[in-house]
DNA sequence: GCCCAACTTTGTCAGGTGACAAAGTCGGCC
DNA sequence: GGCCGACTTTGTCACCTGACAAAGTTGGGC
């Protein structure tokens, strides 16, 4: 095995633990599965990172990082702000049901951080970093169409993501691999977007 | 240890087993640290279920039944409509929030069935039953105060099912035990039934 | 009162786990 | 060119896991 400078050794091992885990989920990232999965020994890994909850701790920012990039990277396209913030939720939705099994795997780190106080604040603070980002999209929008917004945009972001959450793991816990979504699912995505525009915008119904 | 029929042995295990990985995550539910929890011998475990995935089923299949009684068991009181559907949502959120693990438990179990078909199925089948049962409760107390849904029960449940999930997972990350929930989670919670009875009683900004 | 089936206990297996120590190997720097 | 520190490999702990077999032990039915 070549001579690697942990410097470099340490990103390929994330990745690696990142691919083996979305594929066949946390429980299968042995640090043996893990190394066996980049090629390397397994005490390699302790070597690189110390203790298994390390190399976690790693994948998890990985996996924010990726998870908030997309989110910036995605086009509301130019259409009236309801359709740009439709646009935008559809982009997050295909983001996150496309399969590659990150968001799975986000969904079980979340699971773990309930029992583990490290991970939990790693996660806690990864939901913060995107409600910010959340917010600070919509109000950017909001301000491009001239619109105040009838309810402060953290509000309104941490709404929409608790539903768009629960709505994922509703897709994740009815979905049989090679079918479409659940017409239920997809129902509630058009309802949540809907209210959430409402909300922007000031819906009387809403107190 | 006595000796005792499965008949009564199996619903012992189910809660020893419930109380265990309430207590201590699912990944404390060995069949080793169950039988001990009920003080028995972890051969006991196999004879009565044989096999760990079937005494888990029995939990998963205890726990949503426990829900499902707390959810119909809860009192609506008798304000108007829009404040018995608060009544119930909160009474819910306090069942949820009690911090007795069962919450949290249920979250893991669901992070498990994504990998496995088996489990995939109970939760499936739970997470239905518990949207019928919604849905179900929504439309007597409509009818009770003469009101005709504006949108199809099931949807609404739908919709509100996904999001209160999301806050609940949100509080779950977020909380620390002693303290009291964050407030932008009780907020989204106001805001979420707000929405919903709005979506009853068709708000005019929702498509 | 006894006997058979249902239940419980003891003992053991093969395999997987995180962690570490010690020896080996490589590469850049002097 | 050699050497020293950074990296890798091999080997091994001690422990936990699910599963099972075989030998008890118990209680209800006759």
């Amino acid at each position: 095995m070549a001579h690697v400078p942990a410097s470099e050794r340490r990103p390929q091992l994330v990745q690696a633990a990142l691919d083996l885990m979305a594929r066949e989920g946390v429980a299968a990232g042995s640090t043996r599965a893990i190394a066996a999965e980049l090629g390397v020994a397994q005490a390699t890994v302790h070597y690189t990172f110390g203790t298994k909850k390390d190399l976690y701790r790693a994948v998890v920012e990985q996996l924010t990082a990726e998870f908030i990039g997309n989110v910036r990277a995605a086009d509301p396209g130019d259409g009236p702000f309801g359709e740009q913030i439709r646009a935008l939720v559809h982009a997050l939705w295909e983001n996150s049901t496309r399969g590659d099994g990150h968001c799975e795997l986000l969904s079980e780190f979340a699971a773990l951080a309930m029992r583990d106080p490290d991970l939990q604040e790693i996660m806690s603070a990864m939901q913060r970093e995107i409600e910010g980002t959340a917010a600070e999209m919509l109000t950017a929008l909001a301000e491009a169409h001239g619109i105040r917004l009838a309810l402060p945009a953290r509000e309104v972001a941490v709404f929409f993501l608790a539903g768009f959450d629960g709505l994922t793991d509703r897709h994740l816990a009815q979905r049989t691999p090679g079918e479409p979504a659940d017409p239920d699912t997809l129902r509630g995505l058009e309802v949540l977007i809907a209210t959430a525009v409402g909300l922007c915008l000031g819906a009387p119904a809403i107190s």
